[in-house]
DNA sequence: TTAATTTATTAGACATTTCTAATATTGCTT
DNA sequence: AAGCAATATTAGAAATGTCTAATAAATTAA
């Protein structure tokens, strides 16, 4: 019996296409070096986007555009108030996956 | 004082930019759509390249590459026997961030 | 209303990624 | 050695992503 045909016999957990598709599309969005900073920065606080400029460093346009990004994949919220809007991770299991991948890929501070 | 001031003035837990760059290497490799499904398909066992193949589904040569750029981040080893290579994902820290990333992303099936 | 501030949008040049097709390489078998 | 099986590499076309510069839109302040 071959690898595929065990494989296809355990009804393991098994992730569908879909699934697939939608988390890789999210993932894709957290791996810029801009985005990731920007996670990296808002932590589980809460920042308008001048606030991010100034924090991570680019130019404003860019920096709306990056969180138009995470926010169209549901990785931040977005909250107006008069004219600033202020942005922040969406919910917890988010956090809780930043903070495993800085135990991943920055071992040296956790 | 502005935000940004309040923030350098805590010296809580920061990220160089050098962590940034390496990190959202491997989260992107991580990213890409075949490569995801290689990852969840390998879980904690070991495939050869023909099954990777069979199992995911595209060319040889195609699978190959994909492979490589994940050996090439450290998100999988390669064991070579004979003829026929094999990859596994290269350690325990990088199973747990996968499995969180299917609670994030896949919440129906965990 | 006019000006200033804050954020978002658009267009386009440039860079990177991805896939396919062809071929090379390595090890095994006869 | 010759043929076969498994994997890796290469080149290039097509698709996608990124940044800059300019501008639009919304809100506040004068």
């Amino acid at each position: 019996m071959s690898v595929v045909e065990q494989k296809t016999n355990e009804s393991a957990s098994h992730v569908s296409a879909e699934d697939i598709e939608k988390a890789s599309r999210s993932i894709k969005a957290m791996s810029h070096p801009l985005r990731l900073k920007i996670l990296c920065v808002l932590g589980k606080d809460e920042f308008s986007v001048q606030d991010i400029v100034d924090l991570v460093g680019t130019s404003q346009s860019n920096i709306s555009q990056h969180l138009g990004i995470l926010k169209d994949k549901g990785i931040l919220v977005a909250r107006k108030d008069a004219n600033k809007v202020f942005y922040s991770v969406g919910d917890e299991k988010t956090l809780k996956l930043l903070n495993m991948m800085r135990e991943v890929f920055c071992p040296q501070n956790i």
